[in-house]
DNA sequence: CAGTGGTCTAGACCACGGG
DNA sequence: CCGTGGTCTAGACCACTGG
């Protein structure tokens, strides 16, 4: 029986083979057929099987080469998407309502483990932002961060009082690519008189550098108040 | 002049859509040229567009909608990806020697939280397995995990004191989805002893539900030692 | 209702890389 | 070498949704 069902969208060719795969009908390590025989035995054209296995081989559940054909990950190596939105929508989502205070701004030199980070000569005009993010009037998470003003020159006169910076880099900055470090560390001292918790109180710590296509932009860490938890599905 | 240049591929249509946006060419909010547009352009198929296209809307970059057409997005909710690989290969990718300890094997009955995480019903048969994973002969990772019996029968005789539970589970279970949790926590007395520090240190701690096509498989608690940094690329 | 993106097709050529 | 996946094309139909 070679001939089966008609009209396969490249969705339901992508979960018939995800069955195969969980169902072991296509064990751990073994080949599967090639594109141009599953097109005629699920009676689609090649380009729709290829569409479905790409996105299961970019799931990191098959592998695909060239030559060597298509076969099932012996240990599939799934990934987490995590996305990167604003902290005020982050605190929204999380059905709290927003808040947001700046500390200070200053032109506190970044220190050379940060200005390394972001491959800045020593010397670099930077700009430093410390604030409070707020859920529902309680404190969220602490900022304290470095922008490059080179990159970013209008940040000298921008009103950090009203808008967070992470939101004025957002929507000013031609954002590329970038760098997330998540820790646990003690809240520590400079942090804890914002948050309302002892400085010795475990936080989850966010270090992020940013960079546009052409130059560094900024470099920041949040502190996140006690109970906060990073949720990914997979 | 509408004629432009020939032969591009896919690769070749994002990178200059991306480049567009980055210039601010393409401003966010604003509508882009429609798909056919585009290609005429370019000097390629609508279908080649299209695939350009996808990859930026997926990267958060563009909105899509039929008939509304293509906007570049206001504020770009970058996506990061963070590969679940097995905890050796990634004590390997951090160039250290893996090691792995079993420290108990029992029947453990699962808590209240983790069971309805999982969707268990009281009394439901668990395995639990404590172990630690070592970077170098150090600890790395505290280990506590309950294995659902109903789902992974072949777990009750397996031998966790060779394979860690993590690489059986991998191999073995019909994985399909899950869910992580990353929280900062003191270490606390139960992993403290085998971590080498206070059960005050701060902690990254995961917790992690996983489920399989019919069946929840296991939920396991990783408490990983001082120092340890989560790193994620944009 | 009409315009846009979403998808499928049949065919073709190419690049990689296993044997 | 030569088989397999990677990609492009021209055309077509469809689904969704804004006006």
């Amino acid at each position: 029986m070679a001939a089966r069902a008609q009209n396969l969208g490249w969705r339901a060719v992508h979960d018939e083979a995800l069955r195969r795969i969980q169902a072991r009908e296509w064990a751990p390590g073994t080949m599967i057929p090639g594109e141009e025989d599953l097109a005629t035995e699920l009676g689609c054209a090649r380009a729709t099987v290829n569409r479905a296995l790409r996105e299961l081989a970019d799931a990191g559940l098959l592998e695909r080469r060239r030559k060597a054909g298509t076969r099932v990950a012996e240990l599939p190596n799934r990934r987490a998407h995590l996305s990167i939105a604003l902290i005020a929508e982050e605190i929204e989502s999380r059905g709290a309502r927003p808040g947001y205070a700046l500390i200070a701004r200053d032109n506190a030199p970044i220190p050379p483990a940060q200005r390394h980070a972001l491959g800045l000569a020593p010397g670099a005009d930077t700009l430093r932002i410390e604030a409070l993010h707020l859920a529902d009037g309680r404190p969220y998470v602490h900022e304290n961060r470095w922008i490059n003003l080179a990159a970013m020159p209008l940040a000298r006169t921008a009103d950090f009082a009203m808008m967070s910076a992470n939101e004025w880099l957002l929507r000013h900055a031609p954002f590329a690519h970038g760098t997330l470090d998540y820790s646990a560390e003690a809240t520590g001292e400079a942090a804890a008189p914002h948050m309302g918790c002892p400085p010795q109180a475990p936080a989850m710590v966010l270090e992020r550098a940013t960079f546009g296509p052409d130059h560094p932009i900024t470099w920041v860490r949040l502190t996140y108040a006690p109970g906060y938890r990073l949720h990914m599905d997979i």
